[in-house]
DNA sequence: TGACAATATTTGCCTAGGCAATATAATTAC
DNA sequence: GTAATTATATTGCCTAGGCAAATATTGTCA
């Protein structure tokens, strides 16, 4: 059985209440959570978004740039960018592969190692404080509700 | 009764699967709806980010530049330049207040209005489509708690 | 093999937000 | 009434993402 779509916003529905708006509550969500944890990783001398793709090559979920791109979501050229940052940190470390020459290897170095082991409880703390009163239903159910949103989001992009 | 805060994520939790993160979903759910609701608006001339000034001047909740700043939840220096493009766009005009001489009033142009008409039906479809297979419920779900997630954020800052 | 397509990386140009410093003006406190 | 504080707007400097173009390399297929 296929459920019906309901069309939650309508007409002039979607101005009046910010708040009411599913659009202005998951963008502030996402700037005011970015905003904490760069707080807490200041001491670190890490960015909030620099973390992602740290996270990436320690999981080894990818050891390229296009890897690294896919795995965190955001756009290549922007990825190159991230890591000639990190790089100047000294965090990671870029190699040309032999095998095919078009690729970059990227790998942590001993102190982005160090550090890919430190953060997590950082990032989670902030984490918990936000979740704060939730219970575990209701954690289950804003990840659940925010994958398939994102998933409802980007079958527009590929169909089109 | 005071409730329990749990500890969601612990140790490393927060790595491993980046889909059980609420943080990667979140700033990817955001990332995603932006670019959707941009491709829409393209052919008003208008960017995702622009909308959010245009759509609290013509609420009439706010006519200065760090009005629309505090309503849509960004940098006062950041508005200030959002608002440059808007009005090279031809969608507001400023002129500075005789009240107060520190303000600068911010007015939607006749264009500026009429667009701000248009807008939210466009919006209102992207934010439908990922909120396909959503029920009522869900809908509100989703509202209730991403304001819970976002205030519990705001007091993070507020108290230190 | 040679044309064509696909992939990887980088770069330029754009929008965009955060933070800090500055200038100006208004408000408050004493 | 003056000094200290607060508020407004702007600017500079930083990080950051999207899109498109350019380049180099690899794979495909006829």
């Amino acid at each position: 059985m296929v459920s019906k779509n309901i069309k939650f916003y309508g007409g002039e529905a979607v101005s009046r209440e910010k708040n009411e708006s599913v659009g202005y509550l998951v963008t502030l969500a996402s700037r005011r959570l970015l905003r904490n944890i760069e707080t807490e990783l200041k001491p670190f001398n890490l960015t909030a978004n620099q973390w992602a793709p740290l996270l990436a090559l320690a999981n080894k979920q990818s050891n390229t740039v296009a890897g690294c791109a896919r795995e965190t979501g955001i756009d290549n050229g922007a990825m190159t960018r991230m890591l000639d940052r990190l790089e100047a940190k000294g965090f990671v470390s870029r190699k040309r592969s032999n095998n095919d020459r078009r690729v970059v290897n990227v790998t942590l170095t001993s102190q982005g190692k160090k550090i890919a082991k430190d953060i997590p409880p950082v990032i989670g703390e902030v984490l918990n404080q936000q979740l704060r009163g939730f219970s575990e239903q209701e954690f289950k159910l804003i990840k659940n509700l925010l994958q398939r949103f994102l998933a409802n989001g980007d079958m527009l992009v590929k169909q089109s």
